[in-house]
RNA sequence: GGUCGGAUGGCCGAGCGGCUAGGCACAGGUCUGCAAAACCUUUUACACCGGUUCGAAUCCGGUUCCGACCUCCA
């Protein structure tokens, strides 16, 4: 096991890493609410824990992954009066909840599958866990820290500040949160006792179509007790990583804490890892804010501030040169710079096969690897690993250029990093998309043909050839190991 | 209003006491019939005002702006 450091939200430091049972590593991921299409804001998160979790598969781990799928229980509005987010799209559509939420979830998962995201270990869905949630729920009322009314039951967070403390995630102090909710408090009717408490069980109407029996009467569960079951089913009371974006740290977060520790009497992390947001102009994406864009649409261009689409391995590529930390702000220009970069990177790695080796080495390929590793071991730095393979890049087209000298061991090194770190952990694609072999063929007579205008230097005809495929978006590069061609 | 975080060159984005981040764009060069592409080289920076230090983008204090959370969110 390397020496692996991670930035504990819990603690907000950075701190090393050590696993609670040797060699293994339970980490469970917050996943989607499966009422929408796929977007921006989705990904990061997946590819980001992705690497993470490819990461501590290479140092040697055995990694059980959970990423769960939301498709009951998060409200619309108010929580009075809210109905499941699931039932609303559904009325919308005239289709069944069920269906709703199984369509999203294979849009979701085909998202994953392009941007290369592996597949959980295991991929728990809400609806299939009613029976552990209300068991939870009962251990919470069991230790007199949730009250029932009308149907519906709710966390007793006061209760709980008397013996526990709330806000350990956030660093919220309760008595600020009381004092600063107090304006809101009046608007509409509340059956909490508190503001601050919040829904582990809701009574749902006849018209709710998703409800399920519990010893409450028809209802479904609250917002984040599903977490909190599944993790604890899959993964023990306590395991070693709990991840998600920022969003969720509060209330979501400090929510699954305090109830599998009301629940549990445990904390259910050792770390927490939160990645930040991605934004536009500065703002983060949001429902609210209408300022999503749908995974779809990148990779086809279907949308406003695009001018064309873009591929799920610069749009990974793009995630993982920001640090996971940090907000990304999204643009086409930076988009493409990223593009254009990995590009650079792709068409090096292509050319490693064909140098010829040389006897004595002048570059250090192992410092690079050193770097690589220090990187992702520090708090999983992928820009700076995505960084050293710049420098690869430069030695490879210099050692083509013979301004560098690789030898044999070098070779093989730099091939072993682009295998172990580039493909394997990075999780990047090597390859550039093919072509069909009859447009192959084809564009090889068309080459050849231009080839033997220019050789009779009738410059007419193969500028012709170009500037005419070039209409069609087929664009030659001349070079001198012959005429390569790329289609836009 | 409360809590937390951030302000880095034309853009994206690392670094977080001394040592080039990196990419994109721009510029110069190589190659080429020309062009494009490719490759090489390379300029510009740390919001502002104080302080600590031999030395600060990096630490401390203040100012201004921005964002996130407090409500569904990845």
């Amino acid at each position: 096991m390397k020496d692996l450091r991670l930035y504990n939200t819990l603690n907000r430091r950075i701190e090393d890493f050590t696993s609670i049972v040797p060699q293994k590593v339970g980490m469970y991921i917050c996943g989607p609410t499966v009422y929408g299409p796929p977007h921006l804001g989705h990904v990061r998160g997946p590819i980001v824990f992705d690497v993470f979790r490819r990461l501590l598969m290479q140092q040697g781990y055995q990694v059980r992954f959970v990423r769960n799928i939301t498709d009951v229980g998060h409200l619309v509005g108010d929580a009075d009066e809210g109905e499941d987010k699931l039932q609303k799209q559904a009325r919308l559509e005239q289709i069944e909840p069920m269906e709703v939420a199984q369509t999203y979830t294979d849009a979701y998962n085909w998202a994953m599958d392009a941007l290369n995201v592996l597949r959980p270990s295991i991929e728990p869905k809400a609806s299939g866990h009613i029976i552990e949630q209300i068991e939870m729920i009962q251990s919470i009322i069991d230790a007199n820290l949730a009250y029932q009314v009308n149907g519906s039951v709710y966390f007793d967070v006061e209760a709980y500040q008397k013996e526990h403390h709330y806000g350990t995630l956030s660093g919220r102090v309760l008595d600020d949160l009381i004092a600063g909710s107090a304006s809101r408090e009046l608007e509409g009717q509340s059956e909490k006792r508190s503001a601050h408490d919040f829904a582990l069980w809701k009574h749902a109407l006849p018209e709710h179509i998703m409800q399920w029996s519990s010893p409450w009467g028809k209802g479904f569960p609250g917002w984040h007790i599903e977490c909190s079951a599944m993790s604890a089913k899959y993964l023990g009371l306590e395991f070693d990583i709990h991840g998600g974006g920022m969003d969720l740290l509060f209330p979501h977060h400090e929510c699954e804490i305090a109830q599998s520790t009301a629940a549990h009497k445990h904390n259910p992390a050792r770390y927490w890892m939160h990645h930040n947001m991605i934004t536009i102009n500065g703002q983060k994406m949001a429902k609210s804010l209408n300022n999503g864009i749908q995974v779809s649409a990148l990779f086809n261009g279907d949308h406003h501030l695009l001018s064309r689409g873009f591929g799920p391995n610069t749009l990974r590529f793009f995630v993982l040169q920001a640090h996971y930390r940090s907000t990304l702000d999204f643009s086409e220009v930076a988009l493409e710079g990223s593009e254009k970069g990995l590009k650079r990177l792709l068409e090096s790695f292509k050319k490693l096969e064909s140098i010829v080796p040389e006897k004595e080495s002048n570059v250090d390929i192992e410092a690079v690897e050193k770097a690589i590793d220090a990187a992702l071991s520090d708090d999983l730095n992928t820009p700076i690993a995505i960084a050293q393979f710049f420098e690869l890049a430069k030695f490879i087209n210099l050692a083509i250029d013979k301004k560098a000298a690789l030898n044999v061991q070098d070779l093989e090194k730099i091939s072993n990093l682009i295998t172990v770190y580039f493909q394997g952990i990075l999780g990047l694609q090597t390859e550039v998309e093919a072509h069909s072999d009859i447009l192959d063929e084809v564009m090889d007579i068309l080459i050849t043909l231009r080839s033997e205008a220019k050789t009779d230097k009738n410059y007419a005809l193969s500028d012709a050839i170009r500037n005419r495929l070039k209409e069609k978006g087929v664009e030659l590069m001349d070079s001198k190991e012959g005429t390569t061609w790329k289609h836009n």
